[in-house]
Parts: structure tokens; sequence; C-alpha cells
DNA sequence: CGCTGCAAGATGTGATCACATACGTGTGAT
DNA sequence: ATCACACGTATGTGATCACATCTTGCAGCG
């Protein structure tokens, strides 16, 4: 059993690679709408690059699931349905509870004042009824808990349901408003990590994804 | 909410995409050990392609996790060290009993038959000392179940573990003899199905990949 | 006999071209 | 005025070449 020092995700600093992280935190931050068309060309000349890294980056997308194939030769951001959104925030709810468990013990003091500083962004943002920044925060505070996981397995399929989740989200929370998504649950969050609780942390983590399932009905 | 009939997995019938899902399925299966190195030039003259869709279809597997570099351009099939590996199978067990439970109340009477079957090959298989044929049954006998499931968000995700899991699996099983993998509880799934004892199906399944875990010691 | 060094091959990446097909537009006829 | 056909454009895919880098193997020298 070798070194295995770069588990995974680990990728020569290529064109194609910068390309895709780009394009995977911009979806996950709900820069785009579900339907909005993607072409290889257009992300080409828009990022100056060749074809052949947008090319690469793009085709990894759609194996990812963050894009799809619409009709022959159309490449767009999906559009899902409520029974797929759902599905996607179930296995939200399973897998970021384990992770979250998992990274409980590693969270510092540090990190919880980060994470409040993150809060009271993302409240603003809601205030502001800023849709990008909340997108912005609420990730950043959800993978600052997750990435302290360590984990090399469920870290990687948590973002990939993020990346299903961005464009969806923000197109809801555009569409209905951010009222509706003010009382997200972080506080409980930070309140059960100051306290040491972790059961109350991964279940506040779970109210908070629960929440989400509310605003399909 | 449009049609959403070929959800993500679809695309094109290309010489790229026949090439991702024959290696997919064969790291799945264990045809390929951990170590292996994989060429993108080779492979494309051994399915008698250019290089384009090879590289495509190896480049996809890496973001996978299926494959990874090594040193700077070398791509080989990873060796999960003992916490990988577990982590792995952790993995498995909190999804493939959610999907299992999902995935129960459509089994029908024919699918038990089927799987009874399989299970008999996987057991001759064993006795036979024929890794990858166990293998291969072992896969075919999880994934009958998962799919009835019909969950397009999580069974993708369990595909993406199993790809990890296939080769260390394989090697295990061939460095260990097939005796310590005697002891599989595939009929305590086919038992609890037949009984209708849903509880008693999912905690088989996890019994199963818990089983794996203690391989490990 | 052993070590050094250079050459040849192999590898992944990027760029460019050819190709088949789908879509949009504009022009022509009716 | 309306419909149909055709041409041009844009798209993803496949193939090929150039390039930088790394490995391998063999020859030449000490």
């Amino acid at each position: 059993m070798e070194q295995q020092t770069q588990g995974e995700g680990f990728s020569p600093d290529t064109a194609a690679t910068r390309l895709h992280r780009e394009l995977r935190t911009r979806l996950c931050e709900g820069d785009f709408a579900p339907g909005d068309l993607i072409s290889i060309r257009r992300i080409a000349t828009e990022y100056g690059t060749s074809a052949m890294p947008a090319r690469e980056a793009v085709r990894w997308l759609v194996t990812e699931g963050a894009l799809v194939f619409s009709d022959s030769r159309k490449i767009r951001v999906p559009e899902l349905n409520r029974e797929r959104f759902h599905e996607v925030l179930f296995a939200r709810k399973s897998l970021e509870t384990e992770v979250s468990r998992q990274a409980f013990p590693r969270l510092t003091a540090a990190d919880l004042v980060e994470l409040e500083g993150i809060d009271a962004r993302i409240n603003a943002a809601i205030e502001a009824g800023d849709m990008q920044a909340y997108m912005r925060g609420n990730h950043r505070f959800h993978f600052l808990i997750y990435r302290r996981s360590r984990s090399r397995v469920l870290l990687p399929l948590v973002e990939l349901l993020w990346l299903q989740y961005g464009p969806s989200m923000r197109q809801i929370g555009t569409r209905w408003g951010a009222s509706r998504i003010a009382d997200d649950h972080h506080r409980d969050v930070t309140h059960a990590l100051s306290r040491g609780d972790r059961e109350g942390f991964c279940n506040a983590i779970a109210a908070d994804i629960e929440q989400g399932m509310r605003l399909l009905e």
C-alpha cells in the first residue's frame, strides 16, 4: 500500500482541469440557470483557450450529471422536475449528515468563527435579496464543514449532488423570492457546534436540507 | 418541467461513450488489478479506434475516480490503502441500504428467481475459485436489486463506489483465496425478500457489505 | 565491468481540420 | 401572403499533428 498522497482527486494542472473546476464552482454557486445552453466553442472563446480543453471540461460535467444532452448535439444545464430535485435533496440529507458527523470532531474554534461570519453574510444577502450571494455563501458554509471530514470518498459524492442542486435551487430561490429561504438552520448549526453537541449539529444540518424540501410544496 | 425522459445518464451513442461503458463494467467486475497502467493510445489500438475516443473515455474515468494519475503523465488503476477501502465500503453500506429500501417494493417474483440463480452461480464460482466469475456475479446480484429503485440520483453514486471497489476487491479476493468470502449474505437477502421482510432485506445487504469490511482485518 | 549520457520512444495535452447533422434564415415560387 | 426548399451557420465528434516531458535502453567512456 504505497504513499497514496494524492488520493483520487488529483489531476495535473492543465487547461481542461482549470476550466472544469471553474465551471463546477460556478454551477454549485448558481451562476447558471436550468435550461441554459452550453456550447463548447463558446466556452472556449469565452475563456481564451482552444476548443479542446473546453470540450473536455464540458464532457466531464456531462458524465458528472451537471450538464445533460437535451436534443442531439445540444448541451444544457438540466431542469430538475420536482421528483428529481427531491431525490437530490434526499440524497444530500443522507450523505451530508454522515459527512457532518465525521467532520464534527475536526472543526476548530477558528472554523466556528468563520462559519458565523459566513452566516452573517448569508443573512445580509437574504435581506438584500441577492440570490447569487446567498448561493455562494450557502455553498461555502456547508463545504467549510464537509472539507473537515477529510473523506476522499463521500465528499466527492456530495459535490456531485451540489452540481445538480445549484442551478435548480437558484431558480427556485429567484422565482419565489428570498423570504421563503430566510429560515435556514445555519444558526442552529453554529450553536450546536459551540455547545459541542454532535448530534444536534448533525440534526441541524439535516433540518437545513429538509427545509429545502419543504420549498417544493 | 419538461419530459425529462432521459435523466442524467444520457449520452449519444458515440465511440467514446461505448468505450467508457465497456471500461466501466470491466472495472466493476474486476477485470483490472490495482496498479495496472492504462495508456490512452494502447486502449485506442486495442479497441480499433482513434486516440480521441479512448482519450475521452479514460479521462472520464479519471474524473470519476476509477483511474488516477500516479506520476505525471501516467494513468493507472488506483491501489486503495486499507483506510480508503474501508471508506468506500462504509459509503457503500450507507448508500446501498438506502437504495435497497427503495428497491424492495419493486422487486418481483421473477426478480427473486433470477437473484437465486445468480447466487447459485456465485457459489459455484467460489467453489471453483474463479474470482472473475465471482466478481461478475456479485456485481450483477447487487445491481439487479439496485436498478429496481429507479433512483436516477443515488444509483449513479453507487456505481461510482463500485468503480473504486472492483479492482481492490478482486485483488483482496485473489490474494486471500475464495474461502474467506464464502460466507456472503446473499442467501439472507433472497430469504428476506421471499418473506417480504423489508428491514431484514436491508439488513442482509448491509451485513453483506460489512462482511467485506471484516476481510480487511 | 560499471557508470554516465544521449538518443529514441512513449505519453498526455493542445490545436486544427474534416465531417455529419441539426437549426435558422432568407429567398423563391405559388 | 404563405409555404417550401435551399443555403449557410453552429454544433459535437473523430482524426491527425505538434509539443513538452518523462522513461527506457543502449552505446561509449572511464
